[in-house]
DNA sequence: CTGAAAGCGCTTACAG
DNA sequence: CTGAAAGCGCTTACAG
């Protein structure tokens, strides 16, 4: 019987075996082969052979100790609550704008899954001990009056639920994407126009909302409160949202249009009509926001607010890389934040109002 | 004018510093702080005092310099290609299940987004280099021969496309849950089952197809190769797939069921039998693969076979944590893969059979 | 119970 | 053009 192969893990050859291998210093081997200092300070056939030996030795630098030389990981940290499978998308998309920056910019990408801001301060700290050179906040939402931060880490957050100390926040034009919204609503003819906002106290709830206010008063429509109802972000609370309102309103006018607070919503809101057999567009319109996945695979396609995720997570680490580069944890422009521009994406799922009002069917 | 505030990042405090702020060495400080050695070696009193230090100076461990020591970095690799968007969820699910793991055990996650497995071996191999103790390869195709993969590093593998060699690959029972679904079709009745499969030579088309034809066969129903046609993994070939079909098949029977290789081709074959009018599940059939976001987002929520993507991710970082504590890179149990079951999930795309037999309905 | 020493693998000055 | 030395911050033996 042969031996058993046992294929252990060898040690990786480091600096000084590809200096002994080439019959020079360790010194010159990092010259050459990690060579921030110009390598031309070692001759070409030196060079030569330093480098033949590396490919055979299949030599990696160690970048532990590189890190631990320079003070600097070349890692970035994203932290996020990613569970709650409706903001995957939101997640996907703005995730891989950063890990495109990163990599560009040679980053490794740390993910760091939390589960709650408030309750997962301790660890946020735990996490800033020399293996990330800086944090991307992801959708931040600490209630707690002073939230201390980690001083020694630089951050940016996106889409923050209020402003961060020394925290650069990168985040949409969320009220004015509610406002184009409604106003497209309104210029269709829409003119009861129904909106389910999101949970209370939430930054983008108060967002959208007033984005919502104004385009009804731009547009010379009433702000009628009993409009207004309230849900979570997910669709379940939206069907039920949506399921209610119809219930508590049946043989009154029906709405035009609805905004959702986002697509998840949406969805639900469409549940909740194709239920009591309205069709969407021709009875009643449904706007979302966000341009989910959900919205292209609903039946009809939501029209909804994109927002450009992906460069908003880019721009974040862009901006974290300077905040690093200029080696300050400090409000280098704190209290300035990025806002990025949104867009209206029409698809089928607004319309012309009906050209006879309809009403809110009478529940079996 | 008051002076600027600087804010300077300061260099974080060190073992050292807690050490003299304590009045004791460095050593002492790191066995209270970081004792993986019992800290009952420092009497209660001394260490109170380090502790107390350590608060005070914000001390963390500096990572870079506790893994040079121990030859240990305490993290772990994704490595996958997720640009994609139709792998989305696949993706998040996995790496959910990745995170959890990880986390578990304390180890960090880094991700390593590649464009295309054979193009970037290269940087596979770069990624090798004493940042991540073992790598995860999501969803690797490599389609040349001889693949060599970096030797000092531990790998596991989930849905890898064909063997890797000292490699386990972590996979659910595709075959079984093509199997199961299109029995659960003909057991409903279903007597003229289509398939819309994926794209030839990938081990998940090669499988689901296999799992079909069995259970035609189990069902004595016969395999009419028109009726099997081929899409991309996307739900717009996957449209273009169905609408192909109807388009050359006017007036000819219409099929009872439409099988597809995953819920993305299922989303593309709605939208196909949408656009000439035929109703699911009152007209015909369709069913998916792999429960993605997309399944419970069509009208009507699509049947489809679901895999435990988030235990799959979990079991693979377990796999992966013994490879490394074992400190084999070889083959510990290479060749025999993790497999998961799978189950068919019942949703409202499928239903029973028309009583009248439909036919294609005439293109306008 | 506590400390001085050596080493992890890399860099960055500083000498030749 | 090249090398010996010191240091990054932590650990793990080894002495007291």
């Amino acid at each position: 019987m042969p031996p058993r192969k046992k294929n252990q893990t060898v040690r990786a050859a480091t600096l000084a075996d590809v200096g002994r291998a080439a019959g020079v210093s360790a010194m010159a081997a990092s010259a050459v082969l990690n060579g921030a200092r110009t390598s031309s300070r070692i001759s070409p056939e030196t060079r030569k052979r330093i480098l033949k030996a590396a490919a055979r030795l299949a030599y990696r630098p160690n970048i532990a100790a590189r890190a631990l030389a320079n003070r600097r990981m070349h890692a970035l940290g994203v932290a996020a609550v990613i569970d709650a499978s409706e903001l995957n998308h939101y997640f996907l998309e703005v995730f891989n704008g950063i890990l495109e920056a990163a990599a560009r910019h040679e980053q490794n990408t740390t993910v760091f899954a939390l589960h709650d801001w408030d309750h997962d301060i301790a660890r946020l700290h735990g996490f800033c001990d020399g293996r990330i050179d800086g944090l991307v906040l992801l959708a931040p939402v600490f209630t707690r009056n002073k939230t201390v931060l980690p001083t020694h880490t630089p951050f940016v957050s996106i889409h923050a639920n209020g402003a961060i100390p020394h925290v650069v926040n990168v985040e949409s034009d969320e009220e004015r994407g509610a406002f184009e919204m409604v106003r497209h609503l309104a210029a269709l003819g829409h003119q009861r126009i129904m909106h389910i906002a999101g949970p209370a106290g939430l930054l983008g709830t108060t967002r959208r909302l007033r984005g919502y206010k104004q385009a009804l008063s731009a547009a010379h429509l009433p702000f009628e409160p009993r409009l207004v109802i309230t849900a979570s972000f997910d669709s379940p609370s939206g069907r039920n949202a949506m399921r209610d309102w119809l219930r508590r309103h049946a043989g009154e006018p029906l709405p035009h249009a609805v905004f959702c607070v986002n697509d998840s919503v949406a969805v639900g809101c469409l549940e909740a009509l194709a239920e009591v057999g309205l069709r969407v567009p021709e009875d009643i319109s449904v706007a979302g926001f966000d341009d989910s996945l959900a919205a292209r695979t609903t039946v009809p396609q939501l029209t909804t607010v994109r927002q450009p995720l992906r460069a908003m997570g880019q721009r974040a680490v862009e901006l974290l890389l300077a905040r690093i580069a200029s080696d300050t944890a400090g409000p280098a422009r704190a209290g300035k934040p990025v806002v990025f521009p949104v867009d209206v994406v029409s698809r089928a799922s607004v319309g012309q109002p009906p050209v006879v009002g309809r009403l809110v069917p009478a529940q079996s």
